[in-house]
DNA sequence: AATGAATGAGTGTTCATTCAT
DNA sequence: CATGAATGAACACTCATTCAT
């Protein structure tokens, strides 16, 4: 299994690195194995090519994110709970890993149609807990039984990835995590005055 | 006023078409020139450069996007129907233009850093509408007065950008607009039952 | 018609010359660009591409060649005196032009079985002069009556094909047209003694 | 000897396969090195480098070639029969191996120059044969006296040599070695009708 | 104003060879 | 003897921009 071999995780996490300091069309293969400390050459003996890096390093990253938040929300019984961790998860994972968050945020969205798609598959993982969540909602009544199971998961994604996005392009300015009840409030309950 | 030229729109418009049909990658400026019907070098004199050209596309459209749904919202009184209206024309005006949409949702974004700031300070004057409309809300009543205004035009934001990207990229085979209500209705009232 | 550009004839005959000089695997395009006083990017102007400059060199080149050596033949009567001119011609041609010998007899068989397809092609219109000949000896009785055609083509082409080669990698020490007498008797008398 | 030691001859055996079934420029020597069931660096223990491969592979396979048809030769007395022989056999060696008929006249032609005057080192032993053939014709008054021994081996060798690329390029598809006679009889009494 | 020929900087990928095990 | 992971040099082609006409 190369995914086990020590230079493949080190090719990824230099990657990140490289993407994150120069911008996505800065990040040449070169850079990339001068900072894994390899050989261009070597790059090319884990991966197919460029694409297939940054495919890979999406897919390893955003495994990680998806088993921790689910890791977190499976702790919580009610769906309003599961949201709220789902929410607070995503927005302290990103806080705690600078690089990465530029990444996803921003650099990544730059590539091309095919690799846009391909990253969108490795999305599905995060909008299926997300889906799980709201059936769950729906299910005990905690959400309304007449919610479009869609568009509830695209506000949640939408809102979600929004919000960190305007926090990486402020440069990270203020506490994101901070951020977390207000949103699943508005979420839940929306902007509704509650009478 | 170069912009009130008649090769200046001209020039635009191709640009759109240009970038729908071969995204955004494969938009050069020599394909632009030959769709608008002018030689290469004449886009330079409307035109800084290529990025000029896509800024100025966005500033164009958008514009009028912002001033039409202006135009729609200012007929309401009540801040909930004017973001009804947003919503509702927000879709209905991309759904009248399958190459605006893809071009704004989805090949723009391929852009770097600099141009993606740019493209941001056209979108203030949309955000600055969804903020007005947010503002009404609070003053009349009918949102909370503790509602975070940014978190609240993140939402509003973030969650009809979604919902209009995956349509998008879903090809564009089920009725956008036809989602207006549900989405008003998730933003204003939330996932909660009503209790 | 790019044929009639004058950067057309001058990036072939950089061709050759860089080619010639520094052999076919060290023949960039950078190299004939700057040989042929223009930028790289305007070979693309006026080639497809790499090997589109090397067929084209050598249609053009072989395109003269052939001319040539049908007006000088085309003087002749006889098939034997038709075969004796072209011989001749063929050492001359190739004697007038180091450069142009040297690429055709050495660099591009180096080439790719693809273009060395194309070549063949080209090289067709010079075997139809040759074939030409042997058909008017056959009638006229001046060659064998059952001469197999295709096999006397090789002949007379393998033959001298062989004796120039040989004498361009002997770095041109002899007189190549000096011999055209000999091999032109070999081949219509053939080794014998007295018949 | 390593030349004696079974890798030896293992990997020639493969350079040969795979050289004919991928050409000369994709025949990597990690190729041959699989084919031959190897490591890549086990042939650097038996070669120098890849060209020696090649070069090896030539002595090899023409060592043998020369071998076979110096045995044939000397059991005719006549130079004519002598010829006849060389020339029938000549044809039928390379009938009967399909790869090497492709790897000696058409992949190993793709070579450099430098590779190329190795090769026809080789050769010379061959052209001696012919060489010996020619004197020994002249010697008896089978041939001409004045017939240039130079130009008569080249008339030879490039006859030949056309006549079983020509074959190769045309896949095969006739039976080279009825063409002997033919062949033999042009090169010895030439075009002309006997008279 | 309009043209379009010319420019030239910039980069992903292959593969012969080495050498520590 | 044998291995195979690692190396790193080398190059065709694109396209935004210019400027002489």
């Amino acid at each position: 299994m190369k995914q086990n071999k020590p230079k493949y995780k080190q090719i990824i996490d230099a990657a990140v690195v490289v993407i994150a300091e120069n911008g996505y069309h800065q990040a040449q293969v070169s850079k990339i194995a001068k900072q894994a400390g390899v050989a261009d050459g070597t790059i090319y003996l884990y991966f197919k090519n460029k694409e297939d890096i940054l495919v890979s390093l999406f897919k390893e990253k955003m495994g990680l994110f998806i088993e921790k938040i689910e890791g977190e929300t499976s702790g919580k019984t009610k769906a309003a709970d599961k949201l709220y961790v789902l929410i607070e998860k995503h927005f302290s994972l990103l806080s705690e890993d600078h690089h990465l968050a530029i990444v996803t945020q921003l650099e990544l969205r730059q590539s091309n149609k095919d690799l846009r798609l391909r990253i969108n598959d490795v999305l599905k993982g995060y909008l299926n807990v997300v889906d799980s969540i709201i059936q769950i909602g729906k299910e005990t009544g905690e959400f309304r039984e007449d919610l479009d199971l869609r568009l509830a998961r695209q506000m949640i994604f939408g809102t979600i990835d929004e919000i960190v996005t305007t926090w990486v392009m402020n440069e990270e300015k203020y506490d994101l995590t901070a951020l977390a009840g207000k949103v699943h409030h508005m979420i839940v309950r929306g902007f509704g005055s509650s009478q």
